[in-house]
DNA sequence: GACAAAACCGATAGCCGGTCGGTTTTCAGG
DNA sequence: CCTGAAAACCGACCGGCTATCGGTTTTGTC
């Protein structure tokens, strides 16, 4: 039982804030409301509050730097998918895993039949983890 | 352009409304909320605004057989999965699928270690089409 | 110690799902 | 045709969540 827990649900501009700690690496309020300026002008404190729910929500590190915090991705690009994938996969409980992960890799295979490679790569590592972890 | 509609999303109760569709293949009011009183004690218009609004969502086709309607899921358990899953890619646009692929297979082997000898099979049986269409 | 920057603290507005009570429609049986 | 029950329909309310800020307090820095 690793799940009452509420789906993990993101915003629009919770979404476009961590689009820009991805692209800038971290940042502080400041950063992240300069960056994202383009097209949204929001007041800095809006950008605080969608930190401040990322944060609690645990996607974002932070660590106080003379003043301000710096925000920071727990999370990359694809662990977030993968995370929110798998959340959906629980809620529409009956939908295994392996389905999933064979029809991904049937996917990715038809833009390019090397990911073959890459995933026996992969199996591996992992395989090696589990032996000596 | 085909997505500025807001994402689908789906509650508790619509999920388990959808659950028991599924099980019963179709049915109205009555034979949900019954077949879905086991643990949950609602009232029947409870029921009937869920299903409501899983017409309004395009989730469910509904015919009228006398006073009532029948209501009848249009998308099975993997197809709604997919789209669901769809979704969430459209949203977090970017991610490369390999190392999706990768984060969603650690995801997997946690909470079952087997995936990584399904995975295997996978593979195998990948392989051999590929080299023998 | 003063000043500026940033965090912190509400407050508000919308939207959505869940939950029903009450009213109107609609069919089926007498 | 009329009546009575069943079901749809309408509308209200609550709680939770995101987005949005204004105002106040904290906190470094010079």
């Amino acid at each position: 039982m690793t799940r009452p827990l509420p789906p993990l649900t993101l915003g629009d501009l919770e979404m476009e804030v961590l689009e820009q700690l991805w692209r800038l690496g971290s940042g502080d309020v400041r950063a992240v409301h300069a960056a994202q300026s383009k097209g949204r002008d929001n007041h800095p404190n809006t950008v605080q509050s969608a930190l401040e729910r990322l944060f609690r929500k645990g996607l974002l590190d932070r660590e106080k730097q003379s003043h301000a915090y710096i925000y920071t991705p727990r999370l990359n690009r694809e662990e977030l998918a993968a995370r929110l994938i798998d959340e959906t996969l629980q809620r529409v409980k009956g939908s295994e895993p392996m389905p999933m992960l064979a029809a991904f890799v049937d996917l990715a295979m038809g833009q390019d039949p090397a990911v073959l490679d890459e995933l026996e790569q992969l199996l591996k590592a992992r395989r090696a983890e589990q032996r000596m972890p």
